[in-house]
DNA sequence: CCAAAAGTGTTATTGATACACCCATGC
DNA sequence: GCATGGGTGTATCAATAACACTTTTGG
């Protein structure tokens, strides 16, 4: 208790991201193999260190761009994992962010030959890599309660939708299906959506009006 | 780009705490003078920095237990605070967590002498060290919230209660008047609470019926 | 004219709010 | 007997949930 030697330590800082999209109407999860060790082979979440000067904020938008190529999607900071264990190696202290990306926006779409990138459903993850399926779990519980307080799906639809998109994408997301009429009713209360006055005549069947969110902020409801 | 020395740091670690009672029906965080350099002699949060094979929460809970001898309130990790400068000195990234307690439970209310600890309202803070101004605010944003979609003042009250001191937390808490009729009948319908039987002879007039929680859990109404 | 998705209202239930008087006790 | 906080019920309003048919288009 009097020594001061190696009594502190300055453990690596990382910040992992859990960035979700919806496809196939399912919720997944971007994940990337690693090429080393620990957990060579092994699924995990693309992170990364924090750099000199750097901001957390920014080291997680440094990460997305890296893997995705894409910024500017929505980012929250989710949590921060510090188990004296969780690698094997060395003390890392882990700050977990939430990211969304719509589909659409993904460049190349899982492309031919890339097989150290994969979308993963949430609800069928593989073996992951350090402590990352519980951060996934925990971002998931953090998402589907956020859904249903928030405008947050905002993050994961294109610019232009039908209603029936954004139901669907809801619907993917908590897993669970709702009324459509109810549903409606409810988005167009909410004052958030607007009518392009364009119209959808990409399906084979009676065409819908097109909507946009007039707004980027996420809003509480 | 393609150097890698100094391209990383290993940042300090911290974990700040804020503490939170009620007092005097307001709403107060708990600030220790700053004893070195810098910001010597301002106020700050209580914090400290991570021992080795420590977990963040066993960090906070260890905190807590230097500054007031107590163990075992409810505690939560809030938000990590990582902007390169928010220490003037080196890097350090803080991660904050909120804690309740009853101000029954503190030892010796503002004992005699003790003039490098305070409670402040927190709607009147002095000026504080490094980036905790935020951090207190950042804190009373979520601490208020919860508190009206989850059971959390359970962590500020003391064991036993009459209705109308819960109702005097929440209004402390949320700094609002509330109707003692409708807080009374919502808080009886979240079934949460039971009547102990014992009557609170205390006050000079109509003894009031002493009421506990059922339960530590915290719940999300 | 048929298949498929778009679009549209009403009713019932539930939860939230507003509001005022009598009760039990200590002094 | 009076001052003080304890205790109680009803009516209105808003939000939510359940529920089925007609419309528009492409093929």
């Amino acid at each position: 208790m009097n020594t001061k030697y190696n009594e502190y330590e300055t453990p690596g800082i990382t910040v992992d991201l859990v960035l979700f999209t919806v496809n196939e109407n399912r919720l997944k999860v971007m994940l990337v193999k690693r090429a080393e060790e620990p957990f060579r082979n092994d699924w995990s979440l693309p992170g990364g260190f924090i750099k000199v000067g750097e901001s957390l904020d920014a080291a997680a938008q440094r990460v997305l761009i890296e893997k995705t190529g894409v910024s500017d999607v929505y980012m929250e900071q989710l949590y921060t994992f510090g188990e004296p264990k969780r690698d094997p190696r060395s003390r890392v202290i882990t700050v977990a962010y939430i990211a969304l990306i719509p589909w659409q926006s993904l460049p190349q779409p899982e492309s031919d030959k890339v097989t150290d990138l994969t979308w993963s459903p949430v609800d069928h993850l593989p073996k992951l890599a350090f402590d990352h399926k519980a951060i996934v779990n925990y971002a998931v519980t953090r998402l589907r309660a956020k859904v249903s307080y928030s405008n947050i799906v905002y993050g994961l639809m294109p610019k232009q939708f039908r209603l029936s998109e954004l139901q669907s994408m809801y619907e993917s997301i908590i897993n669970d299906k709702l009324d459509k009429r109810n549903f409606r009713k409810r988005m167009l209360a909410t004052g958030l959506l607007k009518e392009t006055g364009k119209k959808d005549l990409a399906g084979a069947h009676r065409p819908a009006m097109l909507y946009q969110f007039k707004t980027k902020e996420i809003i509480f409801l």
